[in-house]
Formats: C-alpha cells, sequence, structure tokens
RNA sequence: GCGCCCGUAGCUCAGCUGGAUAGAGCGCUGCCCUCCGAAGGCAGAGGUCAGGGGUUCGAAUCCCUUCGGGCGCGCCA
C-alpha cells in the first residue's frame, strides 16, 4: 500500500500506548478508542499533531483529562518518531514530530508518485456511480457539465482508494419527452425535405442541433416516412433521433474525458423480454409496500386538475419518507418514480450494494423516496448516497452571460469547453463544495493569474519542472531518473523551516484523499492542491531574498539534489491529484 | 402549509463530520525582481460564524426555534 499517511500511523502509536495504559491498570479495560483522533492543529505552534485521546477517555477512565494526557505523553516521548510531546489546553496532547518523519512522507511520495495517497478503504467493494443522466433530448448545458465533473471526478476517488467503481449513465429514452423528440425531429426531417416548416410549434424543441438529424432521416428514407400515419413513423423517427442525441452527448462528454461504462436504457426496462417495472412492482406488492390507497391532498394550494382517487401507491413512509408515492399515472402508465425502482432494482440484482447517484438540485425532493425505495428492494442492506449538484451560473467578466432556453439557444456544454479548454472546466466545476451554488467566470478561468486557481496549481507544476529542467543544465551528471535522485540525494539536508513546511504539506496528501473518499468530496482535493501550489510558490519566492534557499545551488550537487527530491515530492503530488479530478499537469506553460 | 439545501470578512468561498486565538482569494494599504519563470511572494486593516436557546470538558460544525434566501411538493422528466 502506498498509503504512508503519517497521521495513521501516529494515530496507531496512540492505540499502543492506550494498549500499555490498560495493561498498567491506568485505563480499564476495553476501552472505546473509536473516537480518538490525530489531526493537525489549527494553530502551528502547537506542534505538528494534535491528539484528543486524554479528553475522550477521561470521563470513562475517571481521570482528570491533562492528568491522563501526562500518562501518555510520557510513553510518547520513547516514540523514535517523534521530538516533543506538550500537554496543552483542556488537555490536548501536542506532538512535534522529528524531521525524519516528514522525510519519510516526502521519500515515500517521490517513490510512489502517482500512486502516492492511494488507500484501501474500499476493500474491492463495488460502487456503482450513476451519473449525467441527462435526458437524449439535446445537447447537454454547462449544469449538465457539473454533474459529469464531478461525478467522474468521484469514480476517480473512489477507485483510488481501492474501491470497484462502476460509472453508469441512465438514458431517458421511455418517457414522454422522447416522442416530443421524435415530432420536433420529423419537422426537421420534412425540412430537409425542401417543405418550409415555418416556426416549430410551442411544445416542440425548436434548437437546430435537430436538422442534422432530420438530413439523415432525409437520406435514409427519403419522402418514405411522409406517407405513414403518426404511430407508423414515430418509432422510427424516435430511435434514430435518440441514437444522433446520445452520440452528441458521449461526444460531449469525450471533450471532457468522461466516458461511462454503462449506458442504461430505460426503454429496456419496460419494452424488454419483461416489463421489470411491472415486475418489480409485483415484486413490492407481494412483500407489502405497495397497495392501492388514497393520498391526502397536498396542503396549500391544490392543483387545477386535481382530483381524489385510489392508485397503486409505494409505502415509502415505512422507510422514512413523509408521504406514500404514486407509481402510476391516472392513465394508467407508469410514473418516473416507478421506473427509476425498477432501475435501482436492476442495479441492485448486478450485485452492487453501494449506489451513488448525482442529480440536480431540483432533484432534491426525491431523495428520500429513492432511499426509501432502495431500502425495501435490498432489505435494508444496500446504501444509496445521493449528491446533489448546484447550479451553475455562467459569467463573462462578472456578467451573466444570457440564456434563453426557450428559443433553442443555451450555452452548450461543448461550446463552454471549447471556448475555455477542459481543465478550466474541470477544475473550477470542483472548486466548490457540490452542493453549493458556482458562478463560472469564463474571462476568469483563462487569466493566468493567482485569480484562477486552475492556472495557479497548474503553474506550481510546471515551475517544479522547470527547476529539473535548469538543474540538468548546472549539473550534467544527474542521475536521469527519479529513482536515481532518491537514492544519491541526502535529503536529511532538507532542513530548514520553509522546507519541513512543504514537507508537512506533502504529507497531508493521503489524509485529505481519505478524508475526500469517506465524504464523497472531491472538492476537498482541489482545495488542497491549491494550498499546497501556495507554499511551494512561497518557497520559490524565498529564493529571491534568500539566494541559499534556492533549488538550484550552483557549487553544492548535494544539496541540489535533496532539493531536487524535494520538488519532485510536490509536483509528484500535484500531478496526482489533478490526475484524480481529471485535470492535466503540463510541464510548461509558456 | 410541509420537506430538502443554504446563511462565515465589503465581494466570492474554504473550514479536515465536535477541538485550542475562525482561514484563503479578490478589493483596499504598504513592501519585494544585479530575476532557479514577478504568470510570483511578504505584511497590514477587515468577523456578535444571520438571531436566540440547548447538548458538553469544548459548537461555525450536533438538536430546537425565529428570521432571511434557493429548490421541490400526484399524473414533468
Amino acid at each position: 500500500m502506498a498509503a504512508h499517511n503519517v497521521f495513521s500511523v501516529m494515530l496507531d502509536r496512540v492505540r499502543n500506548a492506550s494498549d500499555a495504559l490498560v495493561a498498567a491498570g491506568v485505563l480499564p479495560a476495553g476501552i472505546d478508542l473509536s473516537r480518538v483522533t490525530v489531526e493537525p492543529p489549527r494553530d502551528p505552534t502547537h506542534g505538528d499533531m494534535a491528539t484528543n485521546v486524554a479528553m475522550v477517555l477521561a470521563k470513562e477512565a475517571g481521570k482528570k483529562p491533562r492528568v491522563l494526557a501526562e500518562a501518555y505523553a510520557e510513553r510518547l516521548r520513547a516514540d523514535e518518531l517523534i521530538a516533543k510531546v506538550d500537554v496543552a489546553g483542556p488537555g490536548f496532547i501536542n506532538l512535534t514530530l522529528k524531521p525524519s518523519a516528514w522525510l519519510g512522507a516526502l521519500r515515500s511520495a517521490v517513490q510512489h508518485g502517482s500512486d502516492f495517497g492511494k488507500n484501501d478503504l474500499g476493500r474491492s467493494a463495488t460502487v456503482n456511480v450513476e451519473y449525467v443522466s441527462a435526458n437524449p433530448t439535446g445537447p447537454m448545458h454547462v449544469g449538465h457539465g457539473r454533474g459529469a465533473v464531478f461525478g467522474d471526478a468521484l469514480a476517480n476517488l473512489l477507485e483510488f482508494a481501492g474501491f470497484k467503481v462502476t460509472r453508469e449513465y441512465y438514458v431517458n429514452d421511455a418517457g414522454a419527452q422522447v416522442d416530443v423528440l421524435a415530432r420536433s425531429a420529423y419537422l426537421r426531417y420534412r425540412e430537409a425535405l425542401g417543405e418550409d416548416i415555418g416556426a416549430i410549434p410551442e411544445g416542440l424543441y425548436p434548437g437546430e442541433y435537430l436538422r442534422p438529424v432530420g438530413s439523415i432521416l432525409a437520406t435514409e428514407f427519403g419522402d418514405a416516412l411522409t406517407k405513414m400515419r403518426e404511430d407508423q413513423w414515430l418509432p422510427i423517427v424516435r430511435d434514430e433521433a435518440i441514437k444522433q442525441m446520445m452520440a452528441t452527448v458521449r461526444d460531449d462528454l469525450a471533450s471532457l474525458n468522461i466516458a461511462h461504462e454503462v449506458f442504461f436504457s430505460e426503454r429496456s426496462l419496460i419494452y424488454g423480454n419483461v416489463d421489470q417495472v411491472a415486475a418489480t412492482i409485483e415484486w413490492l406488492r407481494m412483500r407489502g409496500h405497495v397497495y392501492e390507497g388514497r393520498l391526502p391532498p397536498p396542503r396549500g394550494a391544490l392543483p387545477e386538475d386535481w382530483e381524489d382517487r385510489e392508485q397503486t401507491l409505494f409505502r415509502s413512509t415505512a422507510f422514512g419518507d413523509d408521504v406514500d408515492r404514486p407509481l402510476k399515472k391516472s392513465d394508467g402508465s407508469y410514473t418516473y418514480f416507478a421506473s427509476d425502482i425498477a432501475y435501482h432494482r436492476s442495479k441492485l440484482e448486478h450485485g452492487f450494494h453501494t449506489l451513488i447517484d448525482i442529480w440536480g438540485a431540483d432533484h432534491g425532493g426525491y431523495i428520500k423516496r429513492m432511499q426509501a425505495a432502495v431500502a425495501a428492494l435490498s432489505d435494508g442492506k444496500a446504501e444509496l448516497d445521493v449528491k446533489l449538484v448546484q447550479l451553475v451560473k455562467l459569467l463573462r467578466g462578472g456578467e451573466p452571460v444570457k440564456m434563453s432556453k426557450r428559443a433553442g439557444e443555451f450555452v452548450t456544454l461543448r461550446e463552454v469547453v471549447d471556448e475555455v479548454g477542459r481543465d478550466a472546466v474541470r477544475f473550477m466545476m470542483l472548486f466548490r463544495k457540490n452542493d453549493a451554488p458556482l458562478d463560472f467566470d469564463l474571462a476568469k478561468v483563462i487569466e493566468q493569474s493567482r485569480d484562477n486557481p486552475v492556472f495557479y496549481v497548474q503553474y506550481a507544476h510546471a515551475r517544479g519542472h522547470s527547476v529539473f529542467r535548469n538543474a540538468r543544465e548546472a549539473f550534467s551528471d544527474l542521475p536521469s531518473d527519479v529513482k536515481g535522485w532518491l537514492e544519491a540525494a541526502n535529503t536529511e539536508l532538507l532542513s530548514d523551516p520553509a522546507e519541513l513546511a512543504l514537507m508537512r504539506q506533502i504529507a497531508l496528501y493521503p489524509r485529505v484523499i481519505e478524508g475526500a473518499a469517506v465524504a464523497h468530496e472531491p472538492h476537498r482535493i482541489a482545495f488542497y492542491l491549491f494550498d499546497l501550489a501556495s507554499e511551494f510558490h512561497a518557497l520559490w519566492t524565498q529564493g529571491t531574498a534568500s539566494p541559499h534557499l534556492r533549488f538550484i545551488i550552483q557549487n553544492d550537487r548535494e544539496l541540489t539534489l535533496a532539493r531536487l527530491v524535494l520538488v519532485q515530492g510536490v509536483v509528484a503530488v500535484l500531478a496526482a491529484g489533478l490526475a484524480i479530478l481529471g485535470v492535466g499537469a503540463p510541464d510548461e506553460m509558456r
């Protein structure tokens, strides 16, 4: 395992100390250590790490926190990685580590490169991450892009944390919207045959992106479709339109380097050999989770066409939802929810026990019922986590970019990617918590300044490589590869406080990965990388005022070599983190 | 009316699932290039963490409540 997480190493030391104290009769046997943490203190003057162990265990041990802390301190002082132990405040134990601890992390980062920080949190458990799932009725817009990038980065992250991840896309090709798509495409088809179709009627998709579909249909069928009744041509046109739209979607995703392993068709659930939706409802009914009944009317203003009637309901209240949910519309067709249940059942049948769905924020009200359904389907054995992705507000130089979806002229994801590049889009989408709204400024993300975090982080990586280039010029006899540096370097020469600070930051990385993976929050990596880049730029600039801190020291090959290892540590972590985010790490940015 | 998300510096946002004196960037003030990339860095000013209660050794973080914003509340997906 390439983790080398200094914090978990120290946590183990604390646990060992606990065992010793139990053996010595200071602590009662079987004491609960689950709340014990070792973490970096907010205030660096408190040392490198702090543990709450004495405060957490004080009550159970029947001792004062500070007294207990002293007992721990005595044991920890003997540890070969620890330089100093202080008991502070209400009972914190502050640890200052020896430089060798940080050097260990640095060497590990250099040695493992892009594998540094990997862990086995997942223990090869399978996870299904479903994301994007945009309707196949048009090109993707920027909001879809955020869910796409988020889902993809999360999938990468979970893989890095030892899960076996399946990336899945749910194709909504069975609802009324694909019939609308078919009718819209049919108009474009007639247009392609030379007919004047006039304005696109209300209720159809007016976008020009359907013109190519019309052309394809015209080429393939000539005017044959015009001689058919709607119920005859509609399935033909619909299937072709969906095929074309999905090709567009895949293209758009590819522009962001996103590729799903599974595209699951909603249509296949209903129109396959077996009606899976009906089967699922039946399955639930047999277990008492589905019944015929009435629903209380919604509070407040009633919908115009509200009528009280008996209907098929899923007993989601038995699983924590607020009301039971209808599975059939008044015309007898399934609700979206019904096919969604069947879809999630199919995921379970494919062996997944951990499901993650990425949805737009407007679907927030849907979470409880879907989790209820998964609980009912799996007997509480499977878990569904739904991550909501908030809206993206597109700006240019601080001014909102106008888009009118009604006229069919919205800013597409593709346009944005083409304008500012994949890296900028991906990084910016991840430089925010998923459930916080995001302002995306097209002017700012291509700026080359600290304002622009994408640039700032990539620049740090490029700067690192610039050091390597210059070093090779200064010393023609450097080992050819990083491994050689590591073998040849005397890293103990790295003893300046600024260098140690940078090593501490590097050592933090495995911990950040772990936290991000547990919380399903890839944005933490983006913020961490920004901090790491900042530390690196700071050390760099110190070299102008204090030449002895420069990475390359002309007449000191040994020191230079040690510092190259340090820079390589930064570069390796930057590249590794960016790789998880799916962002490039350029060697040069001139 | 109910549910979910949110409210942190003038602005845009972090805050490591409960830790010590709450942090960045922008903007403002003042500095640092005989330069390994100044496309950078350093320092300063700026906060009742929306308000009020509670839980405990300890709360921006958890619970309750009020206010304020966003989203959703059969037959749209």
